[in-house]
DNA sequence: TAGGCCATCTGGTCCT
DNA sequence: AGGACCAGATGGCCTA
């Protein structure tokens, strides 16, 4: 799915105008900034603040900075806060993005089919940890063969589990069928026609000639 | 229209 | 103090 750009400018100016508080006075704000962390502050919550310590506090530090400057300090405090808030802001979506540009790169080392198709997040995560598990898998094989040792014979439950047993979180991209050499789109896509990922083989074998496809 | 996926904002927490 | 990380909330887009 494709990023849709212009949705974003407008959702971030509404919502930074509205998360200034309007009505509330910087006193109240330094309080409640400064309060033990309480998960969503409701206005009560500020209330509670205004009638305790936070006026004291607040004519405290008036009276420290000669009490004359009020309006002017108030309106540097919430530019600051807003300034801060924004800063955090362009980093939290900076790292998403990196977070993203790590997915795109994850997702243009695993083998999809069509090949533009486009894996979702936790498609791409489970996938490559599923995809890692098999090549790992046909490497054992390879070394195995290479010196002429016995192939380990694992049971086909084994091998459609990375964990070795239940598939779990990480086996919902895996498909059960035990069809030897098939591609099989993966359980969790089925419902997403002309989207294939090749299916961990089901059988160790099987998983030597898959991947000699693909790969 | 409901549900899935996604981007973004936000406040809290931890670390340097 | 400031930055990184995280999880929850919100709203938009897309598809069945």
């Amino acid at each position: 799915m494709a990023p849709h750009p212009s949705r974003a400018p407008a959702s971030q100016v509404t919502r930074e105008t509205e998360q200034s508080f309007p009505g509330v006075s910087d006193d109240e704000v330094t309080c409640v900034a400064s309060a033990p962390p309480s998960p969503t502050p409701t206005p009560g919550d500020r209330a509670e603040a205004e009638g305790s310590g936070c006026r004291a506090g607040s004519r405290k530090l008036r009276a420290r900075r000669g009490g004359r400057s009020r309006p002017k300090s108030e309106l540097a405090l919430s530019k600051q806060r807003r300034s801060r808030r924004k800063k955090a802001n362009d980093r939290e979506r900076n790292r998403m993005h990196n977070l993203n540009s790590a997915l795109d790169a994850l997702r243009g080392v695993l083998p999809t089919f069509p090949d533009d198709a486009k894996l979702t997040k936790i498609e791409t995560l489970r996938f490559a940890h599923n995809y890692i598990w098999a090549l790992t898998q046909t490497l054992r094989i390879a070394d195995h063969s290479l010196y002429g040792l016995e192939p380990p014979t694992p049971s086909c439950e084994e091998l459609c589990s990375p964990d070795g047993g239940s598939p779990g979180d990480w086996g919902s991209l895996y498909s059960p069928v035990s069809q030897a050499g098939s591609l099989s789109p993966a359980a969790s896509l089925e419902e997403r026609p002309g989207l294939q990922v090749p299916a961990s083989p089901t059988c160790l074998h099987a998983s030597a000639l898959a991947f000699s496809d693909f790969l």
